[in-house]
DNA sequence: TGTACATCAGTGAACGCGCGTTCACTGATGTAC
DNA sequence: TGTACATCAGTGAACGCGCGTTCACTGATGTAC
């Protein structure tokens, strides 16, 4: 590739990477193309020269912050076991989901402060993702034979996805310094929502 | 009261509400001392007479919503029996927080929407008001003996809580259709982490 | 009740500032021969 | 390799616009007597 079009890419890559920084310390309020450029070390015309709009920055930082988190997933996912039991595989998709979540703090916090954020592009990509996530794990689940167990899969994978982010949220937020004791009372509950509704009543047995 | 009192907090209440139906409906980036002004039906400069500026209206937003929520709560919970069995009375306090948030949509969306973030008045105000509520859960639960069972009551508040938000969301998002099943579920989750660690192994005798 | 004066919520007009956007220009890089 | 020309990423300067903010003013409401 000639150094004029790599020289090109670096800038760009420079302005997304200063489009996030400044969403992620100051947020979208303080969002301008001066800002942007000046962060990236550009004069603020030079913005131009690679976006149409704030939108387009916006569109391809939103991809940017996806697709690392989305690869992440994958690297976590390809460890995973083929033939495990429902129970064994769910108990690792939620440790890969954390885990690909808190490898990137910066990804993550922008991820989980944007993504009901419609207004924004952000948000609207991050929906997306999520909705793609959510779609794959039922179809997962499913062909685990889950749905024999569970009515309503949806709803097992909303449980699933909550309390990833949930964990994910109390890491973050430092809230939680025993990782794997918290990892593992989320798992207990992922795995309760996974047992067969009769099981409920089970419960009395341990009431004091 | 005077007419003229009065009638300057009908004012300063429409400016409040015009400037969460902007905030709900056009994001962040619309909020401008100009179109909160028109929604309310007043002269631009009307804004100044209330407000020192756009930050003084967020948080007084903030705590409108903040305060109705809350009110809400406490009306929810006060139909709550006291000599309830922990697994009983957490059972309660999910369902009283699920169906405080969705009793008022708006408040809601703009609730979960702007949690996180922190850059606002909004998401620094509510981000304490989550804070309140943690800890109010924990002293409860903590005064129900939970703490006997589970080593980590932070966890375990925060996986309440993340699970009453998750089904608050799965509701909004109209990804379940029926509410109750979907509860119960979310509360078979939240029973389980109340569960001593040992009962984890329990697992192995339903896995296939 | 009536009158004269005080208060003050709300406003139109005016302002400066920072923003997005455009454009002619520069100089480094690439290309043809 | 060397030269003459073409391309194009990046820039300084200029612009109009919408925004926040101020202020003198208005007229309705409140108050003193």
């Amino acid at each position: 590739m000639s150094t004029r079009k790599a020289n090109k890419e670096r800038t760009r890559h420079k302005l997304v990477q200063a489009t996030l920084k400044i969403l992620h310390k100051q947020g979208p309020t303080a969002l301008t193309t001066g800002r942007i450029a000046q962060a990236a070390g550009v004069a603020q015309p030079t913005f131009y020269v690679h976006f149409k709009d704030m939108d387009e920055a916006l569109e391809e930082a939103a991809v940017s912050v996806g697709e690392s988190i989305r690869t992440r997933l994958r690297e976590f996912r390809d460890g995973l076991e083929d033939g495990a039991s429902p129970q064994v595989a769910t108990r690792q998709a939620f440790t890969t989901g954390v885990e690909a979540l808190i490898a990137d703090r910066r990804s993550a916090e922008l991820f989980l402060r944007h993504r009901r954020d419609v207004a924004n592009p952000l948000g609207r990509r991050w929906r997306e993702l999520m909705d793609g996530a959510r779609e794959d794990l039922i179809a997962d689940l499913h062909a685990r034979g889950v749905g024999k167990q569970v009515d309503d899969l949806v709803v097992l994978a909303d449980t699933i996805i909550g309390l990833v982010l949930t964990t994910v949220e109390s890491i973050l937020d430092g809230r939680v310094t025993n990782r794997a004791a918290a990892m593992e009372m989320m798992m207990r509950s992922v795995e309760a929502s996974m047992q067969p509704t009769t099981s409920a009543s089970a419960l009395g047995a341990s009431a004091a």
